[in-house]
DNA sequence: AATTTATTTGGGAAATCTTCCCAAGCCGCC
DNA sequence: GGCGGCTTGGGAAGATTTCCCAAATAAATT
């Protein structure tokens, strides 16, 4: 029997050489074919006007916001697209962010090129697949009792400026509020967290994806 | 008249896929060839016991201090051993502490393919071949004049552990001195790098590369 | 060797911040 | 109307930070 006709992949990925080696990889696979590349989000974006793809695999570089902004543009304006993240970062809450906007699945760069083109596979037939090391993690940043989920709306607002980094007085002004009052959220949402001081406090939400 | 010989290439890179892409590239240009690879610099040390190479191209990808760790290691062993730092972080202070470990030059992903096969040539010249949109930062981050370089050393030792996220006990206990003595290095620390809290001083740490 | 100079260490006192407890105002809900 | 949860901040105690200063030690200079 001939098989049907071939998965249709499109490459997004800033580094050259790194693409040359996704390529490489993917059309050893005869059931893969990879029909275009772009260097960046906005040039995917433009590709996927004129040549459209079973699967977008792109990376998520991450120039400050850039790669989400990138992945939520594409799904925005075609929400069927399946896009594959291929990223660097093994860290769960870049992943969840990730998944959360629409992604098909998450990779990473430590999985063998085996599980890569198996992964390519998946999405195809519906699944989503997720790097294997983030699995775990994965579940336990979207448990429900994670301790900042019962922050209280306006605590959540300040813890996550507090882990940017704002100072409390920057923030009182911000909100209009007392510095007395944002100084006692601080207290309240420390305590919830069970932290000690700003790093940890910053810490905890870098870890779990309130801020990058 | 014939070229002498080739110039030998080891790659170290965790991502089987990202080597199959540099080494593709590289070895378009017949001067040059790999003749060995590696996925972790431990790898790579092991790898140097049984054979030599002109040039250790190498990425930092970074799983806490590894890269760094293994840079020292083979310079170490090896000083006169021609290391390429070839890394995903467009991040000048990054770049600074590798050259000062003794890596002969730093290129990123940003660079152009053919860039970095002359980076590679510039090596074996003697040159240090830096990526040109490191040059200026690199150069501030070395001059003389920043705040940090008229730290006192003590104060120095306690600044790392600050922006590492030590709180002032801890490192009070850490280094035999009186909570008091740790808290007023602290407030000498402040002053001189012209911060204010504990997260603007890691900031400063992290844009300095005292800390990672 | 004697003396300066820089560095390390911490106390005292005041200022500032944080914490903990509590209460008033507000909004939505039954 | 009354109840409950959220937001807002005061009061007071406690902890930390800052600023100033001084003794002890080490290093450098003459």
């Amino acid at each position: 029997m001939t098989h049907p006709q071939k998965t249709s992949v499109i490459l997004v990925d800033d580094h050259a050489v790194v693409r040359a080696g996704y390529k490489r990889y993917i059309e050893l696979d005869e059931r893969l074919s990879v029909v275009g590349e772009a260097s960046t989000g906005e040039e995917a974006y433009a590709l996927l006007e004129h040549l459209s793809a079973d699967v977008v695999v792109m990376d998520l570089s991450m120039p400050g916001q850039g790669g989400f902004e990138s992945l939520r543009r594409i799904l925005n304006r075609y929400p069927q697209q399946k896009v594959l993240i291929f990223s660097m970062h093994e860290n769960a809450s870049i992943a969840n962010q990730a998944l959360r906007l629409g992604a098909v699945g998450y990779l990473t760069k430590s999985m063998a090129p085996d599980q890569i083109i198996a992964a390519i596979h998946d999405a195809m037939r519906g699944e989503k697949p997720v790097a294997p090391e983030l699995k775990s993690a994965l579940d336990e940043l979207n448990a429900p009792e994670l301790p900042h989920h019962d922050l209280l709306p306006r605590e959540f607002e300040v813890l996550v400026m507090l882990a940017s980094g704002e100072s409390i007085d920057s923030i009182s002004t911000r909100l209009h509020l007392s510095p007395k009052t944002a100084s006692n959220y601080q207290a309240n949402i420390r305590k919830k967290l069970g932290v000690s001081s700003a790093l940890e406090l910053q810490r905890y939400a870098k870890d779990h994806g309130l801020v990058s």
